[in-house]
DNA sequence: GTGAAAGCGCTAACAC
DNA sequence: GTGTTAGCGCTTTCAC
């Protein structure tokens, strides 16, 4: 740790010292610390002359506040930590920006963790997110393991769960219902007239808000006499190439298919491209519908009907959850947000 | 701030009180906390019999250290600050989940922020970050602000520079030279007989990467006799719509182009749809070559030829830097590696 | 509205 | 290898 050099006596000790502390700018301000560190927090609260000493004095000292030695002693941090399985994910990458830019406007600072879509790393990062004593914790979906659920219940943390709603949240839960994205997908087919249903997943098993999704369609499509329905998946995360591969896999299995759903986007520009290589016409031959509205599926050809989940809203939402939730400080108060979800009818169908 | 009842007396005061700390730990062990503390961050100075104590006690009480207090003494927090445009931007988002599965492993946490393009928010965000006394910033691209290059040299925090190379960087820098990109895309499409170039350029006022890619392109390009080249840009953020709408330009523009290199595979990607849509035929007529190799790039049709970007290559360097700087806790140490980047031929060209 | 005093839970010399 | 001793820089009663 190199003693940066003022033009001061050397340091006698390897000592290393937070630049400028609160106590500083009180001695300039020629108040005490803390009204200094009521300035700082609650600024109405003290005088218009105190204030604009206090102000000057930061100015002049480029003073950073030390936010753990507040944190320490308030016992609570300014770092709101964020889990999700991963921010490669375009849904989560959004709602994460989201929640930053308005996160970031009340000073709050986001701790970001990537579970990979395991219960046992997620619960790893719980543990981790304690540490810092954090205002709240983010976690995406409602499925964790118990010990994730009795960390959180012991600790006080505000939690808000997002991108699932079903079943019971932990405290407060931002999302929308995917059984009912998959009810949409398949009464839209079913309403063009589609009667040979198939969705295509990928990693169905450890994505469950996908699964959900899958099972809404199966269900819906099941209520329309004379209609069938399939799921065609693959272990691997969705790409537009296992969304390729599972077409062919499905004009091979169910050549009779009219009406596909994809778990997301990619997999159904995937889709779209290997019908152009098979000759396949869409939507004539074979509707598809997809989810996620990524930014290539309305211009894609032909456009994509999709389902828009509203990333942005969810983090707009637990944001607000969370900023309100500070605010008073208080206890528990269980809160469901439903965002819904959007229907976009393109020409895939 | 409820008090999680134990089977204990109640608390006099509304006292918030950390559940088990370290001194519990101690206690419990017939240790002394500073034993506690060493075991916790060089377990191998403690005696076999000693950790064994200490581990069941931590076990026994469910310890969670309070990682402020540790941070707050020891003047360095086991946090990395990592500042990119957007995490919404799938480059970044994989550099910024590889780089979080790294230090994870570390027990290092990921503070995130986003500029959004911005340098005045980067500098915001910078000052924030060094409230945290992290034990490492890292920083997208070469250009800052002067305000958040000096409060970086001032704070002696690690920093290093994420993909980009170029000019001098603050301290590290990970990342490739996308001047050789743009070299690498003009190059490979004269290769392929192509002399009427046109690159698709969105936002490069504030995306200094791309624009530098587009300098990169013309350079080369100009070298070639009997080659034509022009920039094609639009301000807006680089999606397929865009660059569907591009391509229209360019064909009205310069309808003899029969090689286009877009700033990225979104953009790219809406070439093709849109070539698909106008009867243009790719590669007969026109090449088409983008940057990022996105995951649905090899799925296309025709595939796209694409630059790959290392983006988690970038991510276990920088964090291997950092995990070094911090080993051996020492000075600036002035480092910069150049991952490069690799050309995929595919249909496209 | 402002200040004095008492920690928050931990690390880091240093002594043993 | 282990314990003792001081703080780290701030927030938070509680007086005034």
């Amino acid at each position: 740790m190199v003693d940066t050099q003022r033009s001061a006596k050397p340091t006698r000790k390897r000592r290393k010292m937070q630049r400028v502390t609160m106590m500083d700018v009180a001695a300039r301000a020629e108040v005490s610390p803390s009204t200094v560190s009521l300035y700082l927090r609650k600024p109405d609260a003290v005088s218009a002359s105190a204030s604009e000493a206090i102000a000057k004095s930061i100015e002049a000292l480029n003073y950073v506040p030390n936010l753990m030695a507040g944190g320490l002693a308030a016992a609570s941090s300014r770092a709101v930590s964020i889990i999700v399985p991963s921010v490669r994910n375009a849904f989560f990458a959004e709602t994460v920006a989201t929640m930053q830019a308005e996160l970031g406007k009340e000073r709050l600072q986001v701790l970001l963790g990537h579970t990979e879509y395991s219960e046992r790393e997620e619960e790893n990062l719980v543990r981790m997110a304690l540490s810092w004593a954090p205002a709240a914790i983010v976690l995406t979906g409602l499925s964790h393991s118990n010990a994730t659920r009795r960390l959180l219940r012991e600790s006080s943390v505000p939690v808000v769960e997002i991108w699932e709603l079903g079943s019971e949240p932990i405290e407060m839960a931002v999302g929308f219902h995917h059984q009912q994205v998959g009810h949409s997908m398949a009464a839209h087919l079913v309403q063009r007239n589609r009667r040979n249903l198939v969705f295509l997943g990928a990693r169905l098993q450890e994505d469950k808000r996908a699964a959900h999704r899958a099972e809404g369609f199966v269900e819906e499509a099941r209520k329309t006499s004379g209609a069938t329905v399939e799921i065609i998946q693959h272990p691997a995360p969705s790409s537009a190439e296992v969304g390729a591969m599972l077409l062919g896999e499905t004009m091979r299995k169910f050549p009779q298919v009219d009406g596909i759903a994809c778990s997301n986007d990619h997999m159904a520009l995937g889709v779209i491209f290997e019908c152009q290589r098979l000759g396949i016409n869409i939507p004539g031959q074979l509707s598809v519908i997809g989810f996620g509205d990524l930014s290539f599926s309305a211009a894609s050809n032909p456009s994509l009907t999709t389902i828009r989940p509203p990333g942005d809203l969810i983090g707009t939402e637990a944001a607000r959850l969370i900023l309100e939730r500070i605010a008073d400080s208080g206890e528990r108060k269980p809160t469901v947000i439903d965002t819904r979800f959007t229907l976009l009818h393109r020409q895939s169908s």
